[in-house]
DNA sequence: TAACATTTAGGACAAACATCCTAATTCAGG
DNA sequence: CCTGAATTAGGATGTTTGTCCTAAATGTTA
């Protein structure tokens, strides 16, 4: 095999997963992908059959993605009421992102809800990702009979958080709701522990 | 002037105004709207001179008829209360749209912020009116200091749930967070009120 | 009815698109 | 070095797109 054949794939993924996010999926074409990995267009055809295909790897790779990000909050540190002001902050963290381009996994979502795309149902899978650490961490901290429904909430506020500040391009509002949102957990935490 | 002259623009208005809803503005295609409005393709340049102008004209009917609705919603009832909870339970009555093409106005601004289109800027006026229109409600129930902030905090609860109803295809959780929000507002509303 | 303006249909157009095909290039193993 | 397989480049194809053009049809006015 090829010196560059491993990777050469990897490369693609990793490009089509940025453009696919700052551009949206059905916006991005294989020569905006192509341009940005330096080939040629017709040769995307061996590596992926079809522009699905491709939506397929990437959907992995974030989801992958986002596993090794939770294990990396994991060890950052044990107690689960820090990580979940942490996973709050993510949007603080990322919010040029947000302001953007959105969240990377509601809006493509939306996109492929709105398109009526097959793969809906595994690119929500993102979600569940984050739900269900959440979850853990609900249950870590004291929350023990809502925990599931308590972190899907949480992923609903931070994608109306990521929803409006991207409408409005508005960075004040963002830092201003996910302060908003860490304070309420908090006393969430308490009344749900007892 | 013709008979249909003044209201075929009116047609074809919304027709895309339903397309754009549910397929998206991007994936809407001339074809797509002439074929539900029955006329040819070629036609549209005499009424519109590009597809931004459609989307321009979709964009104020929108808000003329979001205006319309909340003006029927005044006439209904004089409990700004109830006017708010009306608001709420939007999700809950048009639960099958929401579920299948998610928010009219969140999706179109998702969209439009994605493929950084300049009339995200006219699109997100949409959610203005609701926002101004809730401040007053949230004022008339008492409400002083933070009516426009929690007004704008609203709109992004009413957004995280439409975001994860529709990616999740959950009526479930719809109306589960529709109520746990209306809950929230009556306390939230007692605590402002003093 | 005649002359004029408005409205419509239908095709022409170039650009962009996903996909396919083929020939050239590069590699590993003998 | 030779050979066959893996990989790549670049063009061909057919479709769809937004936009434009022109002539026909329809309405209005005199």
């Amino acid at each position: 095999m090829r010196n560059k054949g491993g990777t050469l794939r990897l490369r693609i993924i990793a490009a089509a997963d940025e453009l696919f996010y700052q551009q949206g999926y059905e916006n991005t074409s294989f020569s905006d992908i192509a341009d940005v990995v330096g080939i040629s267009r017709g040769n995307f055809y061996y590596h992926f059959k079809s522009k699905d295909e491709i939506l397929d790897a990437v959907i992995d790779a974030r989801i992958t993605r986002f596993k090794e990000m939770l294990n990396e909050w994991d060890k950052k540190t044990t107690d689960p009421k820090q990580r979940l002001h942490y996973y709050i902050d993510m949007q603080s963290r990322n919010q040029e992102k947000i302001i953007s381009h959105g969240c990377p996994v509601g809006s493509l979502c939306t996109e492929l809800a709105k398109i009526r795309h097959f793969m809906l149902v595994d690119a929500n899978k993102m979600f569940t990702v984050f739900r269900d650490w959440l979850t853990t961490q609900l249950e870590l901290v004291g929350v023990k009979k809502n925990a599931k429904q308590l972190s899907m909430h949480l992923l609903a506020r931070g994608q109306g958080i990521a929803t409006v500040s991207n409408a409005f391009e508005d960075k004040a509002f963002l830092h201003q709701e996910v302060t908003q949102l860490k304070q309420w957990l908090d006393v969430e935490i308490l009344k749900a522990s007892h």
